[in-house]
DNA sequence: TCCCGATGCTGGAGGGGCTA
DNA sequence: TAGCCCCTCCAGCATCGGGA
């Protein structure tokens, strides 16, 4: 159950963001996972992918922001979302990126772009010890306005000689920016070695 | 038509630094 | 000194566009 008294009302939102549209918008990613759990336990880096789509869904349908009509473009460039109305190349203040994280702190993208980002950092609790039903769990929610220099560039050999990815930009000393100022917290869950568990499961 | 690079989304492992 | 936290680096899978 997402609760009004787990939200910051000290944190800026984006132009136009409400709370109110973030709850449902949390309340619709938890539901509609449910049922794709399975896709976690084979893949989950998929899984985030997915969260972070699911995140950008709802906010389409529940805030004055809005996707890329342009599937293409809506699936590979930023941002995922920009106020209605701002046009087709938003200014970074009317521009929203989401993405979703296992992870306590790190961000990361392949690119650094300036605007507002919405992470959405989950849990996967199969034994649904925090919430019958809801084995997919938004325990925080971090909003902040990023800019080019709050990025660092993070290379890659990969090449012809072998190598893995890309290149991607990490957010610099992530645990430090977004410590204490996170618009949604959950007090039912806790950081035990940088991981986040329930706090009733030990 | 096929291949490769660019871009989209992430997680895991290991090591260094800090603190109790 | 051990445990925890955080950063860095390396890993994967997907789609699309452009050039050969």
């Amino acid at each position: 159950m997402v609760r009004k008294a787990d939200f910051n009302p000290d944190i800026p939102l984006p132009p136009g963001l409400t709370v109110t549209a973030i709850q449902k918008a949390i309340d619709y990613i938890e539901k509609g996972l449910t049922d794709l759990i399975e896709i976690y336990l084979e893949q989950a880096n998929v899984f985030s992918a997915l969260v972070g789509i699911y995140g950008a869904k709802a906010l389409d349908a529940t805030s004055v922001y809005e996707k890329n009509r342009h599937l293409d473009l809506a699936q590979q460039r930023f941002p995922d979302l920009r106020k209605k109305g701002s046009g087709p190349n938003p200014s970074p203040l009317m521009s929203l990126e989401s993405k979703a994280s296992k992870r306590a702190w790190a961000l990361q993208s392949h690119f650094d772009h300036s605007g507002w980002y919405i992470v959405w950092r989950y849990l996967v609790d199969p034994t649904m010890s925090l919430e019958e039903g809801k084995p997919v769990i938004i325990w925080r929610i971090d909003v902040i306005f990023l800019r080019k220099e709050d990025w660092k560039y993070e290379g890659s050999n990969a090449g012809s000689a072998g190598g893995g990815r890309t290149h991607t930009f990490g957010l610099k000393n992530p645990a430090q920016k977004l410590k204490g100022r996170a618009l949604y917290q959950r007090k039912d869950v806790r950081l035990i070695g940088g991981k986040a568990v329930p706090a009733n499961g030990d």
